[in-house]
DNA sequence: ATCGTTCCCGAGCGTTTCAATCGGGAATCC
DNA sequence: GGATTCCCGATTGAAACGCTCGGGAACGAT
């Protein structure tokens, strides 16, 4: 299963709120912006991601959308099994109530299986913490607060 | 890349053409109710797998289908990108020419590599012979021939 | 020569999915 | 009560997908 650009959209989103996860919430617009999503599309998303228990949000002036949990115990897997589904080459090896004519007899379905598994050790090794400790960069907008932590803790 | 239906019934084919391999051409109703294809569709896929020099075909009474090379110089991996183009879990990793904004600054694209590089090495990795040297049934017409040669090499 | 068999080829079609937008509503804070 | 920000469902437009269709052309047998 391809990753969808939506599916991408809500990685970068949490990662974005993964890099600001100690200042308070983060407003939508900004994460667009840094982000490059349509603001309405982002929108969508994060609400969606509420209900994965991923993130959650709160309104009026200093409101915006926050992390439920730290970045180092949310995975890539487990955001894009929320967003798009199991994870896997083909959607049969995913089902249970398989409508395929081939069953378990299928002569593909060991390298499905491999495959799927190599994506899912991937993706479920994978935590937003990671993300960030690997990003050289941090955020994309030069004024950002984040990049002078950075430049701090450099220093040290 | 999610592997298509149509990128399936390739396979399948194939797989089909290999286990009848030394028996000269298979007709495209054979393999198509072998591996339950829809026949017009199956039509237009092996006439484009001619186009990557994998299969050829005779017309005629006795004529059909056959592969172009043995079994196992034929990967699962290159029929996937013949049919459905470059493999891996995102669009933009697989192209050189880049319209999104992050280029090789993109976080996620070590994941994106990573994940690249797991299902390429599974693809690749596994030919035609393979898959016939690990087919318990061989065919899944009983009365077909390949079965009597099924038993008759159980039985030496 | 002609007839049956089999492949050949491009055009078309209905459905689903995908990415994105839109309008209007509701909570929160000053 | 007004500014700010999130909330929610419906809708749209375009593209991809799975599949069908009609008619054509090569090959072999008789």
């Amino acid at each position: 299963m391809a990753i969808s650009q939506k599916c991408q959209y809500a990685l970068r989103a949490i990662y974005e709120l993964a890099l600001h996860q100690d200042e308070g919430p983060c407003k939508i617009g900004a994460i667009a912006e840094a982000q490059s999503i349509p603001v309405r599309f982002l929108e969508n998303i994060l609400n969606s991601l509420k209900g994965a228990d991923i993130v959650d949000s709160a309104r009026g002036k200093e409101g915006g959308y926050y992390l439920l949990k730290p970045a180092d115990s949310i995975t890539v897997g487990e955001v894009i099994r929320f967003v798009q589904g199991p994870i896997g080459p083909v959607e049969c090896t995913s089902r249970v109530d398989d409508d395929c004519d081939f069953y378990s007899d299928c002569v593909f379905r060991p390298l499905w299986d491999k495959a799927r598994a190599a994506l899912e050790s991937v993706y479920d090794g994978t935590t937003f913490q990671d993300l960030v400790d690997q990003s050289a960069n941090i955020c994309r907008i030069p004024q950002c607060s984040c990049n002078k932590k950075k430049i701090e803790s450099k220093s040290h």
